[in-house]
DNA sequence: GTACTTGCAAATACTTTGCAGAGTT
DNA sequence: AACTCTGCAAAGTATTTGCAAGTAC
């Protein structure tokens, strides 16, 4: 039998979590199922690459090549609007198929922005969305908070061209 | 002897410090003294209202009418390649002068946006940061937290609407 | 059949840039 | 004098929109 590494098998299960009941995610919202539409959301939920319309288009392209760039944000828009996919604000926007609560960390190194589960920032965000309310009396109904800094594989590319072992702070 | 409200002590205290040694902050960044940068830089530091680039420039405008809004741009980018200047990622860029690190709240109903001091919420925050970087491997250097929901005039006028006491689940 | 969608292309909004002259060090 | 900065206008980029034809319900 075939051994699938436990991480590709996580990312599987996600992704159809994620993917499941996509046309009824569309009729709920009184959003037509047309295959342009469908195919956006769906390769917006399949990726965890948080991609921009513009790679959004190459992407869908790649399965309905007529589908235009205007389409694909018309459509991109919609789904953001209706809450199934969510938009990270910046230069360029990119979007992300996962719509529950979570964070991201962008490397400054390579640009790459990676998924921080919700679950692992909430509840001390929520102590501290409470106790800023309290003191400033204002009404927080929810909270975005962005980590910057290196990611994993940048930092072990320096760390191997620094030599062999842990860089210490001085010898 | 006049009464200042002190609200507008704290103000005018806040602004007196931010803006201090302005020529030198910009000697210091090999930055020339113009006229027009010198004057962007006030405006920005003079406000906690999070312009955008053309909201700088009508200010800029009343002091110095010939400048340009390129020059505006122009120098918004460079004070904020220097730090002098924040930025605030979203669809139109705003401009913050406060450069010490805080957080924004944005309320979802007027759009204006806050300050929240950074010391209301550093410690918590930096756990939480150093929290996430031991569960993920990830090397967090800095994060950005934005806050949303109804700010305090917005939520009395809608409390006022409802009646003069404060509204309570159900009767 | 009606109302929503799409492709295409033109339009818009925001920001950057080339250049010659003016200003700063 | 050397180099930076500015105004002006033109050029980019990213995103939106008008319209006639096509498609879902």
């Amino acid at each position: 039998m075939t051994i699938i590494p436990k991480k590709a098998q996580d990312r599987a299960r996600a992704t159809t979590a994620r993917r499941g009941g996509m046309a009824e995610a569309l009729r709920d919202r009184g959003l037509r199922r047309t295959q342009p539409r469908e195919v956006v959301l769906d390769v917006v939920r399949g990726t965890d690459s948080h991609p921009t319309a513009e790679q959004v288009h190459g992407m869908v392209r790649r399965r309905l090549p007529r589908v235009s760039l205007g389409t694909v944000y018309r459509n991109l828009r919609r789904l953001v609007e209706t809450g199934l996919v969510k938009e990270l604000p910046g230069p360029h926007a990119r979007f992300d198929g996962n719509a529950t609560d979570h964070h991201h960390f962008t490397c400054t190194e390579c640009g790459r922005i990676v998924d921080v589960a919700g679950a692992l920032a909430d509840a001390p965000a929520r102590a501290l969305a409470a106790r800023i309310a309290s003191l400033t009396g204002l009404g927080i109904t929810h909270q975005r908070i962005e980590f910057y800094g290196r990611c994993g594989p940048c930092r072990t590319r320096t760390a191997r061209r620094r030599g062999a072992r842990r860089p210490r702070r001085s010898p």
